[in-house]
DNA sequence: ATCCAGGATCTCC
DNA sequence: GGAGATCATGGA
C-alpha cells in the first residue's frame, strides 16, 4: 500500500530487494549513486530518485500513479523472488552461492530501444565505459528531463545521427550497428509490438537481423525487455563460471552449456544466468590471475 | 604500458 | 561449417 505526501514521495515497502545489487548487477546503465543506498534512476524517459532503508523505497519525483504502473512493472515488483531464489539454490551449491552472494537482485523490465542500443554497445565493451557512451549518447540526444539528466533517445530522435556522428561519442566499430537499429525500428522492421507476439525463437530469430545482434545480445533483449525469463545469455563471465563449476574445463561448446541451463534451470534460467553472472564477475571466477 | 571487455562479423580453409 | 583474426576505445 502506497502513501504520498506534499513533496511528492511515494513509499513503499518490498522484500527480496536490494536497490544497489539490482542496479550495479550489470544488467542495466542507466543510474547514478547518490550513496550507497540512494540512486537516481532512469528508463526511457522516465527518471525517480529512490532511496532504500531496509525494506522501505521511497521514491522522490515520480507520481503515485507512475510508481504503481511503471517502477512497479520495472522492478519487477510483483514476482514473489522468495520462492524462486529457493527454487534455484535447492539446484545445486554454486547457485545457493551466487543467489545467497546478492539475493537483492531481480530482473528488472527494461525500455524496448534502450535496452536493444546498450546491449549493442555492450559487445567486446567494458560496463563502465558502455554507461558512459549511454551518457554522452543521451545528454546529445536525448530529451532533458531537468537537473542535467536526459532521457534515452528515441529511435525517431536518432534517426538522423550518422555513423561518425556515433563514433564521435565513442562507440568506435559499433556505429554502423547503431545505425542499422534505428533505421529497422523506424522502418518498422523491429517493431516491439509485433515482436512481442512472437515466440522466443521467432523473436530471436527476427532480433538478429540486425546488423551487430548476434544470440548474446538477443537474449539479453529477450530477456531484459520482453521478460523471456527462460533465455539464459552467456556472456564470457557465465561462460566462465558454468565451465569451471559444471564441467571442470576451460573450453566448453556453448551448446553445452545452453543444454545444461535448459536442464537444470528451465523456466527459471534467465535469473539464475543473473545471480551467477554478478557472483562470477565479483568473485572473479575463472578469471586468470596476474 | 599493456590487457581486455556482458561479441559479432569477416575471412580463410 | 568451424577456427582465427579483426574491430575502436579507454578504464583498469
Amino acid at each position: 500500500m502506497n502513501t504520498i505526501d506534499n513533496n511528492l514521495e511515494v513509499i513503499q515497502s518490498v522484500s527480496d530487494f536490494s536497490l544497489s545489487e539490482t542496479l550495479e548487477c550489470g544488467q542495466c546503465f542507466r543510474f547514478y549513486k547518490v550513496n550507497p543506498e540512494e540512486y537516481m534512476v532512469l528508463s526511457g524517459e522516465k527518471c525517480v530518485r529512490i532511496l532504500q532503508k531496509q525494506n522501505q523505497l521511497f521514491f522522490y519525483g515520480a507520481s503515485q500513479e507512475e510508481v504503481e504502473f511503471f517502477w512497479n512493472d520495472y522492478f519487477d515488483f510483483s514476482r514473489n523472488y522468495g520462492e524462486l531464489k529457493q527454487n534455484l539454490a535447492e539446484k545445486d551449491e554454486i547457485m545457493g552461492e551466487a543467489v545467497g552472494f546478492a539475493p537483492g537482485i531481480r530482473i528488472l523490465r527494461q525500455e524496448f530501444f534502450e535496452c536493444l542500443i546498450s546491449f549493442i554497445l555492450s559487445q567486446n565493451n567494458h560496463i563502465p565505459r558502455i554507461k558512459g557512451i549511454i551518457e554522452k549518447i543521451s545528454k546529445e540526444y536525448g530529451t532533458p528531463l531537468g537537473n542535467e539528466v536526459y532521457g534515452f533517445p528515441t529511435s525517431k530522435q536518432l534517426l538522423q545521427v550518422s555513423e561518425d556522428d556515433f563514433r564521435k561519442l565513442g562507440t568506435g566499430f559499433r556505429a554502423k550497428y547503431i545505425v542499422d537499429a534505428v533505421k529497422k525500428v523506424e522502418e518498422g522492421k523491429i517493431s516491439q509490438e509485433d515482436l512481442s507476439k512472437l515466440s522466443t525463437e521467432g523473436l530471436r530469430e527476427q532480433l538478429v537481423t540486425i546488423h551487430g545482434v548476434g544470440r548474446k545480445i538477443a537474449d539479453c533483449v529477450l530477456l531484459f525487455s520482453f521478460g523471456r525469463y527462460e533465455v539464459f545469455p552467456i556472456d564470457v563471465w557465465v561462460k566462465r563460471i558454468m565451465s569451471e563449476c559444471y564441467f571442470e574445463k576451460k573450453d566448453v561448446p556453448i551448446a553445452k552449456i545452453f543444454e545444461l541451463a535448459e536442464e537444470k534451470y528451465g523456466e527459471y534460467a534467465g535469473f539464475a544466468q543473473q545471480y551467477l553472472f554478478y557472483y562470477a564477475r565479483q568473485k572473479g571466477i575463472g578469471k586468470k590471475s596476474r
